[in-house]
DNA sequence: CAAATTCCCATGATATCCCATAAAAACCCA
DNA sequence: TGGGTTTTTATGGGATATCATGGGAATTTG
């Protein structure tokens, strides 16, 4: 499985800890186990991807004029972005500024969206599901 | 980790030493531990680069028409490169003509973006980054 | 010699590692 | 199919290592 998929709550304790669950581990482990976190520049949650796909937005920034205003943009995407250390416990641990980004606070949900997962406070995304799934957009979608 | 990413606070004291972000140290550390530290042409803040990568831009010289203006801007560029010393414990000594450049005083930001980083005045760089990140072409940016 | 730079050590804060436990999931074998 | 066993997961807490930073001593430089 190479995708990001289903979605799992955890608890994020008192240092800041919180386990990845175990499939998304097993997604990453099958890129090249380097996991960023970075603020989703709309909502109010991390996107959490690997790190192959920081080292595309790399190249993109390279071939373009590095004064532009778009590079600047992908720039400040790189600079919010923060690698984490998944420890032997499949734990990372979150910083701060990340923290109050997404405003985490006791569980979180980790939600999969194919080539990247988020992560929400696990009230704040049972709002934002709930609202989508009762949009007509949702109930008329068909794969 | 082969790249710059994330952004890091670190205070300059008084004989103007700054801790080089421990993550940074082992990005140059996967090249050839080499630290380089130009002013932006463009923008109020220092570069840094690996040795490996002015290497590149000499390379780059050598291919163009040496009288253009083009190879004019990337000389004027590598001459005003500093190379710095990362001492045991992680800091660099910031020389007063690169700190005059970039405004540094006391809290200094250091933010990657990618292959290179920036080394910014906290108070400048929290102004620069939230005008980037309320724009929409930030807001709309999608990887 | 004076000023600047580098080296060295101390310290508190933070991050990482390690082990223990309990719950949940997967497995297995009648 | 079902019940018990093993494995994997999530989570708590403590020990250890790493990091940023201050200050002083030693060394270099001009």
């Amino acid at each position: 499985m190479a995708l990001f998929l289903s979605t799992h709550d955890n608890k994020m304790d008192t240092k800041g800890r919180v386990s990845v669950p175990a499939s998304f581990r097993k997604t990453l482990a099958r890129a090249d186990n380097g996991l960023i976190l970075y603020p989703s520049p709309d909502k109010k949650c991390l996107i959490g991807c690997t790190e192959e796909r920081m080292e595309f937005i790399a190249e993109t920034i390279d071939q373009m004029d590095q004064n532009s205003p778009e590079a600047a943009v992908y720039m400040q995407l790189m600079a919010s972005a923060h690698p984490v250390n998944i420890d032997a416990d499949g734990r990372i641990l979150l910083s701060t500024a990340l923290i109050e980004y997404a405003g985490l606070s006791g569980m979180v949900t980790f939600t999969g969206i194919g080539r990247d997962f988020q992560i929400w406070d696990a009230a704040h995304y049972a709002e934002y599901s709930a609202e989508i799934k009762s949009s007509d957009a949702y109930k008329n979608t068909r794969i």
